[in-house]
DNA sequence: CACAACTGCTTCTATAGAGAACTATAGTTA
DNA sequence: TAACTATAGTTCTCTATAGAAGCAGTTGTG
């Protein structure tokens, strides 16, 4: 029978728990995957199965895992990298039209820059892989981005041709370098549009802009991926609920 | 022994926060206020402690009722009044100033505009209370506020001299007219700011604004107040995490 | 008077077990 | 073939109980 790991003083829910997101950031449980039945867990580990419940309970809260009544309790797919794009309103959603499309503007090894760097815990000035990117809806452009991912963990990505990479980015990060993004935290802010930034927009220089700061983390909290976006602000709203 | 209400086929842990939120939104509890113990609970509606423990940590979850250990469960003061003044950075927090000030710049009965109206669930065109607000930090301008207040529920505010207001309405709401704030729905965009906005704001007119729209809600789930702000984009940032 | 010990209350952790509700599959029947 | 039934496995609800851990006020002691 496995011993429950870590700091013995803790309750044993917290450290059943503990083991569960350890085993999924190490990849030993990827997203989707069944995450043993309670009752399995709590034989396993020698626990009371409320004990067990209670940690599954814990990640639900989270977020990292997802139950579901009668079925089982899986590993929960991050589905947000629609969150950012769904903060925008688009115009003739009915209408038929292209959707959503992601254009690469750019590719290529370049120094990172300090803020960049701060967010991904590198030195300023590291090598590392540098995108610009368009994303459009309809045809009509919404986003400009520009990302930065550390050289060491996304050194495959230079070898794909960009034309392949499809409108979703972390999809291709797990494909093609194993690297699976669990969650983000993002810094809201408005400005005016630079000259470049407006013209790739379609808008005047200088109107207003939702500039989105993004440091995207994996389970196990290290960070990888750096992400700015630009978005016309006349299309953006974001709703949130506060107490 | 008191039975619990609503419908028995609901789970009893569920039916027992039902009854306590109802409590709480009919004011028979108010923040800060102390909720029985979960032995209490359990014996007075004739449950096991841990289903009556089920019932609270629902209501923890939903920001309702606060846990302390070895203390006791108490009604959750909603504290976010300032929340959205905390997504502003202010300069010179360290020298010393006259911090959050308040100015009310206009209140009267006015007609309700259809935007205000559909938040309230109102029709437009009824009469109700209008205020428009400065507010400053250190004396300097941050946010423009327009406000619109139920005349049924507020009718109490309009004898009140606006000097007496204070820095936060929320409070003044419940001295004076008996409303509880319980969460709020923001909805953030952002534009270009009108003239008048922009003198206020000490901004060149078009320069970017944040605007935010809030409906607040009491315990029950009543509309309260309808509120949109203005605040200058360049001293504004607003921090998520999304997975 | 100051400090330690005690007491009663609270929430927190954990155990053990039972039946309900739900899902999916395999088998049976019309 | 189509519809129904049985069954196994899962999460969900609920009960009952016990002790640990933390808080606050009271009591006892030096």
């Amino acid at each position: 029978m496995p011993q429950l790991k870590g700091d013995e003083r803790l309750p044993r829910y917290q450290r059943l728990a503990d083991v569960l997101r350890q085993e999924i950031s190490q990849g030993a449980r990827s997203p989707g995957d069944r995450v043993p039945s309670e009752n399995e867990l709590s034989e396993r580990y020698g626990l009371a199965p409320g004990t067990a419940r209670q940690a599954v309970a814990q990640l639900v809260a989270e977020g990292v895992l997802e139950r579901f009544h009668g079925k089982g309790t899986y590993v929960r797919k991050p589905s947000f990298d629609h969150a950012l794009l769904r903060f925008f309103r688009f115009r003739g959603l009915n209408r038929e039209g292209s959707g959503p499309q992601s254009r690469i503007l750019g590719r290529e090894v370049a120094l990172l820059p300090q803020t960049a760097a701060n967010g991904l815990q590198l030195e300023a000035g590291t090598p590392a892989i540098h995108m610009s990117r368009l994303r459009l809806f309809d045809d009509n452009p919404v986003l400009v981005e520009e990302i930065w991912l550390p050289l060491a963990l996304f050194r495959p990505l230079l070898e794909l041709p960009v034309e392949d990479f499809g409108p979703l980015l972390y999809p291709l990060y797990e494909d093609c370098c194993d690297q699976v993004i669990a969650y983000a935290d993002e810094e809201l802010t408005a400005g005016p549009a630079d000259r470049t930034t407006a013209e790739l927009l379609g808008i005047a220089a200088g109107a207003p802009v939702i500039v989105i700061k993004r440091l995207s983390h994996g389970f196990d909290d290290t960070a990888l991926e750096w992400r700015r976006s630009w978005g016309r602000a006349d299309q953006f709203h974001y709703r949130t609920r506060i107490r």
